[in-house]
DNA sequence: CTAGCATAGCTATAGAACATAACAATTTTC
DNA sequence: GAAAATTGTTATGTTCTATAGCTATGCTAG
């Protein structure tokens, strides 16, 4: 196991306390947080947050169109496309034009594509681990249940 | 008390199980849904996220310096620059040079700055109010102290 | 059947957020 | 007093995100 050490989250001189008690500003804090250990862990890889969940979903869901894609990961079509673009012109995925709706796109991972997923994916469960790792087991779980609460309850 | 109501995190056609299971992109949601709230919620009077919390820290610490509140915010320097002549420009705050050491500069809110702040702030708190509202008072507080041990323990 | 409309995806582009480098002014250090 | 460090700023580039418009395909009503 490795050491953790508690810093303080105020700097000398300046008191934070009324941003501390939000759990917008948090949020903003904890997401800057888990970027840079992604950069640290896979920079090198030229994977991102955002590509590395777009491989994850090509994974989980092969043959799947870049609207949906995009809707699943709060992307806009666009961007999408933009993304989708690079991926296929690093090899990693594929596009092809569904027979039966020739309006839509198919998309899946090439043997490259999955070979990247299956060589970054330890690594990212890696950087996850250690996030939330000095949260005991169960705290992880009921971090992880109240924000999926957060997220999936309408306004 | 208003309606809530649970949605699907999933999309029609894409299994998300994968994702849902990790806390950052969990974490990326979540913000993502804060910050679609605070632009409904206070779009109108020009105010981001990081305009806020700038607003709050100088309300707290009248006379704080460009840097120290810089780091406390997590944005670079130079970009706190960029927000603080937009500020000055806007009549927010007024830049001072500070007799005792001529090379820094103290911040403090106008009177039209502490008037905007106290406009807005009890709105930013019923949208606080909002986004976790769907979780009891001590769940609210749960969450708030583990996202405050995941950021403020050194890895 | 075909004219109009809806859908899926893409390109182009603009804006916002974020980072780096270089600079002037001031203070500290040796 | 010269060199180095600190503070804040400007200038600039990159990346992320959002919007508008376009093409190709499919659907539907008359």
């Amino acid at each position: 196991m490795s050491l953790s050490e508690t810093t303080t989250l105020t700097v000398p001189g300046v008191d934070l306390t009324q941003l501390e008690g939000m759990t917008g500003f948090l949020l903003r804090l904890a997401q800057l947080r888990v970027y840079e250990g992604f950069h640290a862990a896979l920079g090198a890889h030229g994977i991102t947050p955002t590509r590395y969940s777009l491989l994850s979903v090509l994974h989980s869901n092969p043959g799947s169109r870049p609207g949906q894609i995009a809707e699943a990961l709060r992307v806009k079509p666009s961007n999408m496309a933009a993304l989708l673009a690079q991926f296929e012109a690093e090899g990693l995925i594929e596009r092809i034009t569904d027979p039966a709706e020739r309006r839509a796109v198919l998309i899946r991972l090439t043997q490259a594509g999955a070979a990247l997923f299956a060589e970054i994916h330890p690594l990212v469960m890696a950087q996850e681990a250690r996030v939330v790792g000095m949260l005991s087991a169960a705290e992880q779980i009921e971090l992880r249940r109240l924000l999926t609460r957060v997220v999936t309850t309408a306004t």
